[in-house]
DNA sequence: TTGTAAGCGTTATCAG
DNA sequence: CTGATAACGCTTACAA
């Protein structure tokens, strides 16, 4: 109740929170419109003293544009939604920072959105409703989404950042490339008889569906018989049963390509505890490459994934989109950045 | 140009993209804010058929409200960041997800922010600048931040969702409990001598400091002689290194707490390639409790940590927040939700 | 070189 | 029960 007319000459001096370009305009003594055009970098053609005095006045103030004003008025937000699979994939925390940086040093902030149960339907419904709202300046997929999506999005005019995986009969480059390369390797090893094994529990897994297709594709073009599937969960005991019934079915040699590098550890150990041979009765190859599989005795065999030159093509995509360029070159992840790491399992 | 009055009338038709509530408004021949009354739940005290039209109308034309416009008007948005340190913690992935999902449930989206190099003045630069620009619901914070931080954080008008930790002497309770667990659990197995096990190349790693100085208060207490720390990375011949190092600089046995599962197994997989015996010579504990660790042989010791019940107290702070509710009862993890798992390496 | 004014889509307040 | 109207903070023609 107090009415000391200073508590109203008092309360607006300068405060962090919630300064707005009106605020500087007023210190600096110049229009809001003059404030937002030398803060935005239209330096040129403005008096060099005026200038100084927004900069000056802003910093003061601790000025920060409004990311909602912003977004507003331009129609989009500064906003990157980043599409997660629910894929057997051992890297995603490592891709997500990664790209997370990237993008935090072009002035976007990244917005996860992971696949979750309920179908493609639901997964796909929940990403459309948060890019109604977001308005995003664009969207990076990990390879969630089907090439029809990411043309709807795109259409929607939501900017598609990541590179549109190039899908040969359902299979997009990168799962092509991982599965064949483990395929081949395998029977480059020796091994006549392959299986494929399956994170179980993933309920939904579009990328293992597709490399356990391309391993039995391999396979056919080898004239071997078709691979057997199996499902291994991340137990010694249910790891055991799984490799058990698998090597009562195919015998011995079998050569196992796995969803992922802990599959494979899974796979190998519960091998050694069945006292097969490995590599020898069975043959065991990740996806992956982390630190972990090479770590234990036997280092696993594996896929490694430069995972920074996959980045370095999102970068691109949103350099391309900003600058409204159309994507150039050669927009595909080079099959080469898949390699085999020779471990002790093959 | 075609003047048919036709084309005028066709232009409006249901279009995805871009519907507003003015669109909705006059669709449904009504007023933009009674469309914002009824979509926001304000349906008592209106004509039951006034909402049946402007549910309806809403419904046709697919439309979403912006955030921008929200968020301009309400002075927050409908984000929640995300502050994740540079920790050597196991399970981040898994964690992310977890929240993700929960405050998606909730009608949220996050924002993930995490640290990077460059110090942790710099970190909270940047999120600073973050929760400036896009005026978040709240933050949840994974360990970034200092007590004081929350607090300048919280002051600005940005609420804290996940529960502050409450710090002894500079160390949270959560990896109080952790490195107590690890330390009193190799005492118990009889190990005199004990380490702790860094993992190198995490620039800053403040959790591993912290758990460090618990493990030699441990140490301390029991009139033992303080630990050793050793920095391990993650690859067999460095492991070795490190390993080597300290026992001969503390000889045998010797019980290793480490820092994450990762680092355990580099340990005891490094001491069984220098033919020391696990457990017997060198004693391991993680902390994790990720599968792996389970897979392999000898499977390691390790600490367990419950993801679920440390998510349901950042749900809980949500909840509070949005009822405005001051946070009740026990906003601590419980320390019992730290457990060891008995592996063979200890 | 700088200022004026309009409008982005939403919600809150208050009047009818 | 419903509707004007006024912000919210920003950008951007266009005018001076």
């Amino acid at each position: 109740m107090s009415q000391d007319p200073e508590d109203v000459a008092v309360l607006p001096p300068p405060r962090r929170p919630g300064a707005t370009s009106a605020d500087v305009a007023r210190l600096a003594g110049v229009s809001r419109s003059t404030v937002s055009h030398i803060l935005n970098g239209q330096v040129t053609r403005f008096a060099e003293e005026t200038v100084g005095r927004v900069r000056d006045a802003a910093a003061r103030l601790g000025y920060v544009p409004s990311a909602a004003g912003r977004s507003l008025v331009l129609g989009r937000s500064d906003l990157v939604v980043l599409a997660v699979p629910n894929t057997t994939l051992t890297n995603v925390q490592d891709i997500i920072e990664a790209i997370a940086a990237d993008l935090d040093d072009l002035g976007y902030s990244v917005v996860v959105h992971f696949d979750r149960g309920g179908g493609a339907a639901a997964n796909l419904a929940r990403l459309q409703h948060v890019v109604d709202t977001l308005r995003p300046a664009g969207i990076v997929d990990l390879g969630s989404l089907s090439l029809r999506d990411l043309d709807t999005l795109e259409e929607q005019g939501c900017p598609i950042l990541s590179p549109r995986p190039r899908h040969v009969r359902g299979v997009d480059e990168g799962n092509l490339a991982i599965a064949r390369t483990q395929a081949e390797h395998l029977i480059d090893r020796g091994y006549t008889a392959l299986a494929y094994a399956f994170l179980v529990d993933h309920r939904d897994d579009p990328f293992g569906r597709m490399r356990a297709a391309v391993v039995a594709d391999v396979c056919a073009e080898a004239g071997l018989p078709a691979p057997t599937a199996i499902s291994v969960p991340l137990d010694a005991a249910g790891a055991q049963t799984a490799l058990c019934d698998l090597l009562r079915a195919r015998g011995r040699p079998v050569g196992i390509a796995c969803s992922n590098d802990e599959v494979g550890l899974a796979v190998s150990f519960a091998a050694l505890a069945l006292r097969a041979a490995v590599p020898g009765d069975v043959g065991v190859i990740g996806v992956g490459g982390g630190s972990v599989g090479q770590l234990v005795a036997p280092r696993l065999s594996t896929i490694t994934f430069d995972v920074r030159a996959s980045v370095g093509t999102i970068r691109r995509g949103v350099a391309a989109a900003r600058g409204g360029v159309a994507e150039d070159d050669d927009p595909t992840l080079s099959p080469e950045i898949f390699l085999v790491l020779q471990g002790e399992t093959t």
